[in-house]
RNA sequence: GCGGGAGUAGCUCAAUUGGUUAGAGCGCCGCCCUGUCACGGCGGAGGUUGCGGGUUCAAGUCCCGUCUCUCGCGCCA
């Protein structure tokens, strides 16, 4: 017989029908066996009356047990009802039920109905805790939410583009994660922090329009709110100041909300804008949380910060880009940057989008010209020749008719995280990392075969085992 | 790299001033139960107290080291 989804059991009272789901729980009266069983559209009561051929099978099922049932859909009495849960007025009632696979008793909750598990539990068992009702919500939304942002940008005339997972490394800003190569002992590809150059070369190409659902790699401690993998919706536009950038990116943001989260308010249509210099004084922070009412699960407060400063001093003492060294600088504080005077006065073309107090997205106006990349690279101290084996292809793409262009990248994670209510990332991620980078599922990172290391002409050099 | 919190049964936790055989709830196993819906009742099994060392007549408890998880800072072009 057909399967039947769990949600169509409503319109088929009176029919016999075959069910294929997991034993959500087993409540036996002896005489009398109620199931709730689950399938990915929800859940339905079965029960095994006295005298069923099922019965025998029955007594032998435990929860999570993997089940195909035929039974015949019947109105509840009323006194049965239960009105506020799915299916509540209907059962089924079990003529047969068969086995399709065991289930070992489960190593914690999975329902989430009891005391909150360790975290470190929930993820040795993700495969089990994906089975909650939450962790299926957060993933099925951010899925909607992804479909929201790919038909937005298809339908604004944006192309998708695969950008590689293998590229050259620039020791510039965030570590990189790094992959050896086999055909050339000794170098290495990196994983992308970002897309950034890619996409500026894309625009080179002539694309005029790109996004993509970007996979990003960092090699830095995590947050709550930050992975070593995440995904960003990553865009770029041409012939576009960043106005255009903004005007284009506030609605979309409002159109989600009000597409898949009609219950919530944005708290200031349009979103307030800020300086990074007014945000720093008011707020002493650039990402400031304007939210009315801090309690108030739907409120969400969005708020542009621009003018970022263009470069920045570290610890050491040294320049680095605040944001990256392909920012564009803002035009009232070009002939200071020409003369490279006041370093740390110089504004950029660069914005930051802010949601409750996180900063979901930064984006800026990039350059487009040799003459003007290159002067960053000489006011952040990088040698003629170290920007010509680092950076070369970007600065020679930049001779051949470059467009202006600029672009943005609103982190996915942090989004759905935010709309969710979740009170972290992992939380809306399916395989996420712990704290300190691992996965504690399968076991990664992980040592590699002697034969393997020899392939890449890899030494190891370790501190000795404790 | 720095700082805070945590680690006792499969899970969540308790265990007085260092003192008897380390307990409870849930889960699991067995028996009973004809309308349950987190079913219920009775009984039972289940422990390297994260790991290593030290102090002590005696350590889950005190000391040292270490590992793991988690939060924050640094870091995050």
């Amino acid at each position: 017989m057909e399967r039947t989804r769990i949600v169509e059991l409503g319109s088929k009272v009176g029919q016999t029908v075959s069910v294929s789901g997991w034993v959500d729980v087993r409540r036996d009266q002896g005489k009398l066996v109620f199931f709730d069983f689950r399938d990915a559209s929800g859940y339905v009561q079965g029960v095994v009356l006295p005298g069923s051929p099922a019965m025998e099978t029955a007594k032998d099922i435990r929860n999570e047990y993997v089940v195909r049932v035929e039974g015949k859909v019947n109105k509840r009495p009323e006194k049965n009802a239960q009105a506020d849960k799915q299916n509540g007025d209907i059962e089924l009632e079990i003529l047969g039920i068969e086995i399709l696979n065991a289930s070992e008793p489960m190593p914690y909750d999975i329902t989430g109905d009891t005391l909150p598990v360790d975290e470190s539990v929930r993820l040795k068992y993700r495969y089990l805790d994906l089975r909650n009702p939450r962790m299926q919500r957060n993933l099925r939304m951010r899925d909607k939410i992804v479909s929201f942002f790919r038909d937005y940008m298809h339908a604004h005339g944006f192309v998708e583009v695969e950008t590689p997972l293998m590229m050259k490394g620039t020791p510039e800003g965030s570590r990189e994660y790094v992959v050896p190569s086999r055909l050339e002992p000794g170098k290495f590809y990196v994983l992308p922090q970002s897309p950034q150059q890619f996409k500026q070369l894309l625009m080179v190409g002539g694309l005029e329009k790109y996004f993509q659902i970007a996979r990003c790699m960092r090699d830095e401690d995590t947050r709550g709110d930050r992975q070593p993998e995440f995904t960003q919706l990553d865009f770029e536009m041409s012939f576009v100041e960043q106005e255009d950038v903004l005007s284009y990116t506030e609605p979309m943001f409002i159109e989600l909300v009000k597409a898949l989260y009609p219950e919530k308010h944005i708290t200031q249509i349009p979103f307030p804008r800020l300086t990074y210099a007014e945000s720093m004084g008011k707020h002493g922070n650039d990402k400031p949380d304007l939210r009315k009412d801090k309690n108030d699960p739907n409120e969400l407060a969005f708020a542009w910060v621009v003018d970022f400063p263009m470069f920045e001093k570290m610890d050491d003492g040294s320049i680095q880009a605040a944001h990256h060294p392909f920012c564009s600088v803002k035009p009232e504080d070009r002939e200071k940057f020409l003369k490279g005077e006041d370093l740390f006065s110089i504004r950029a073309n660069s914005y930051d989008l802010v949601l409750n107090g996180y900063e979901l997205s930064s984006g800026s106006i990039r350059i487009h010209t040799r003459e003007e990349q290159a002067q960053v690279f000489n006011l952040l101290n990088i040698s003629k020749e170290e920007q010509q084996a680092r950076f070369g292809h970007m600065l020679e793409a930049f001779t051949y008719g470059t467009p202006p262009h600029g672009g943005f990248a609103p982190g996915i994670d942090r989004i759905v995280m935010l709309l969710e209510n979740q009170p972290n990332i992992r939380e809306v991620i399916a395989f996420p990392k712990t704290g300190e980078g691992k996965d504690l599922m399968a076991g990664a990172p992980a040592s590699i075969s002697e034969q393997q290391l020899q392939e890449l002409s890899i030494k190891l050099d370790l501190p000795p085992a404790k």
